[in-house]
Parts: C-alpha cells; structure tokens; sequence
DNA sequence: CAGTAATTGTGTCTGCTGGACACAGTAAAG
DNA sequence: CTTTACTGTGTCCAGCAGACACAATTACTG
C-alpha cells in the first residue's frame, strides 16, 4: 500500500531501462506546485517536463493521489536537527521550522488534508515533535496531542497568510480587507465587535503566529509543571 | 464582487419566471456535498437535482467558485445564540458549535481554506467568538488572534477525526493504524519516541479536541488574568 | 546464438469536468 | 404590437485522469 512512500527503489530487472525515476518525477512535480499551484499539477504537465508521455508516468506510479503523497512527503523534507533545547523552546523552534516549510511549498497545506498514508519525512517531523516532549510527564496520548495543537496553529496560521499561486481566485490581502470595510460600513449594526476589534488592532503582519503559538506554550506549561509538582515532591 | 453573498434576491424584472433560485441551487450542493463529498459536486451533478440543465445554473452564478462560496456560507448556519457566559465558557460552547458544524458538513474543511470573501454568517460566527472575548482586556488583536487559535485547532480535530465521502482513497481509521504499526516495527529504531507515545497512549476517541481546547483557554487564561491583574488595581 | 519473458514507453480512446457562446422562447414595458 | 430584457437549451471546446492494446527494449534461459 505504501510501497511507494516506504520501498527503496529496486533496480535490477528485465526490460529497458527506465527513462526517469520517481523521485525525479516528484520532483517535476514539486517544481510545478511550488510555481503555480497545485491545480496546475496534472500528469500531462509532469510529462512536458520530462523526457516521457503522459501515460509513461503511470508505470511508475498508480495515480495522481499516490503521487501527489509522494511529493508531499518529499517536499516536507527532513526536519532540521536541533540541539537539545529545552522542551518549550524546542517545540517553538520545531514550529518555526515546520511554518517556513509550509511557506516555501504552500500547496503542502492544501495536499496533506484528510486522512491519509504517513510518509517517513512526515514521520520523522512527528518524531522530532514528540523528542521536545520527552521528559515532560506528559503521557503518550497528551504529547501527540500536544504537538497537533501545535501543527493546527502553524498550518492554519501559513494558510491565512500565504498567496496560493492559481489556485484561489486571484484575492489579494488588500481585496479582502477592502470587502470587509465595505461590508463593515454598509452593515456596521450586525458586527459591532468585529468593527471595534478591527478598529483596535495594530496591523502587525504575522503576529498571529507568534501569539497563538505562545497561549498554547503556556496551556502546556500549566499542565506540565502541574504534572511535575504532583510527582516530583511524592 | 460578494453580491452573491452579500445581494439581496432581487425580485422584479422582465423577462421570464427563473425556474431555480440561488439558494435552491445551493442547496442542492450541499445537498450532495454532504452525501458524496465536494468532489461529487458538478454543475451537471446540481443541475440533475435540478428542473434545469447545467448551463442555467450559470444565470445564477459567475462559476463554480462562487457557488462553492455560497454553499459554505449558507451550510455554516448562523451560530446557535448562547446566553451570556463567561468568556471561558462562552468559547468553549462556540467551539463545540463550530466543531458540530465540520461534523455535519466535512467538506466545509475543504471548501474554506486559503483567502476567500468572508459571507455573512461567517462573519457572524466571528462576531459570536468576538463576542465572548469582549471585557477580557485583551486588545482587538489578540481576540482575533484567540479565535483564530480556536478555530485552527477546532478546524484540524475535525478535519482528522472525520470520514470524508469519496474525496481520500477510501481510508479507514484502521488502515492507518495497521499501516503505522506495520511501519513501526519494520522502521522501530528510526521512531523510538512515537513507538511509545503510541505504546502508553490509551485510544480514547476524539480526547484531542478537549485536549487542546484546554490547554489553548489555559493560555489565554494566564494572559487575561495578567492583563487584568495589571489594569484593575492601578 | 536464438528464443522467451519481463518491462518500458507510446498512441488511442472514453467519460468526465468547467465554461464560452449562439439561439430560441417568454414575459413585461413602451 | 413591437421592443426589450431575461431565462433556459444545445453545441462546442480544451483539459483532466485513466484503461488498454501494442511496439520496442533488455535480460535471462536453453
């Protein structure tokens, strides 16, 4: 089933030799999302940039949802290696990676939705997760909890601020935030908390990320701390 | 540009009587998103439901986009009316809320991501969440940030406890399961930490949605409490 | 060396999608 | 009764994922 994301590449066989690889076909592919978006990402795009047709693509992979895995997981890439920090400061710079990861290939948050096959790179970003969290007291169940909050945060924080390349209709951030004036002046009596609270807030780009990320830090701090005290002194 | 949204339905003109409506249309695109998932929804799809052909729909709306737009506004409802709480409380239930609405409407997790015009109850879902924020001392920003945070976490729980219809490979919770221990002991040693997070993890459904919830109100709490603790005695 | 089996790449075909466009029919206003 | 505005339909196109048959290539086997 996922032979694709998990087998090694087996070389020797038979017929003639292959043209191009997976990887390299994923890569094709990557290039193309990272520059248009994934709409633009058809199996006939993939193949005007190789040396193969269309239909070759498919001895190499069964289908475009495979694939799209594939990619996936390549691009998300392995994690960086940091050096042991502390627990709350290993998770931010975790979470500082994993948000310039979906920066530099925004379509990932659109692919990687749903219920689907881990690859070992998204495996391994797991794994690194759960490594700040060791030592904390928290059981298992709460350390993968944990660090879902966390990827939540992240992953909806790029997705709000990132342009999707094709994919969405052309709407700037100026588009938005004109709409929405508009709308907050036309129908100012239905959003009165939405009109003070947009009055009120300092235009500070990205500021949601580093906010949400340090309330959720701290949600975890209380319960570790709370979980160390209760074991610590007993 | 958000007429369709926003517009009332006007009535009087000359020609014809339409035979549709535009909420009818998009009723019956949530119609069949919520039975066979957003990717069964196809201007022919609607218009077999329909007393009209496909290319009628088009004198309703501009494209399919803007229908989807439609659709996700109208099926997110408006916020069901909570007496007044405190802020805790209050976002708590409008959690619980949102999450019932991903739960009736899985596609809505597809359907609204990246920037989009915001329709009206969406907006009002907002105003809701602002709502309970109000009196915190939090500043316009940092309660837009917080339900931001929220509905992020709200928004991932759903998105990864839901059965979507059609839209994956039809993947059950159990083949990602059998798919991961199988993973887990071919590929042991590169994932010791998720080996045993996952060995002392007890399988309670769905605990991740409390979980989190909680640790962000904690956060949120310390910040409101210090806020307060700050401006109420000076 | 000849023959067979395995494997790769290609071309053709089907059914689906969103959407452009011309055209016919219908209702109200002049 | 004509004009005008509007609705619904049929036809057409380009693009998509994928099924399938077939030719070409390579290695193994006798």
């Amino acid at each position: 089933m996922s032979d694709l994301l998990w087998g090694k590449p087996s070389l020797p066989s038979r017929g003639p030799k292959p043209a191009v690889t997976l990887a390299g076909i994923a890569e094709a592919g990557i290039r193309i999302a990272d520059a248009e978006g994934l709409d633009a990402v058809s199996m006939q795009r993939i193949a005007d940039e190789l040396p193969v047709t269309k239909m070759a693509l498919y001895r190499y992979v069964p289908g475009k949802t495979e694939l799209i895995a594939v990619m996936s997981d390549l691009a998300m890439g392995d994690p960086p290696n940091r050096p042991d920090l502390p627990w709350r400061e290993a998770l931010h710079t975790w979470s500082m990676d994993l948000y310039d990861g979906f920066t530099r290939h925004p379509w990932l948050l659109l692919s990687t939705v749903g219920r689907r096959l881990l690859g070992p790179n998204e495996l391994t970003w797991i794994e690194r997760g759960l490594t700040a969290l060791t030592g904390t007291g928290l059981t298992g169940g709460e350390q993968l909890d944990s660090i879902l909050v966390v990827t939540s945060h992240v992953r909806n924080i790029a997705q709000q601020s990132t342009t999707f390349p094709g994919h969405t209709t052309g709407l700037t951030e100026e588009d938005m935030q004109e709409s929405l004036t508009q709308i907050l002046t036309t129908e100012a009596e239905r959003f009165p908390h939405l009109a003070t609270a947009l009055r009120t807030t300092a235009g500070s780009e990205n500021q949601g990320l580093e906010f949400g990320l340090q309330r959720i830090l701290d949600g975890l701090e209380l319960l570790i701390s709370g979980r160390k005290a209760a074991t610590s002194p007993h």
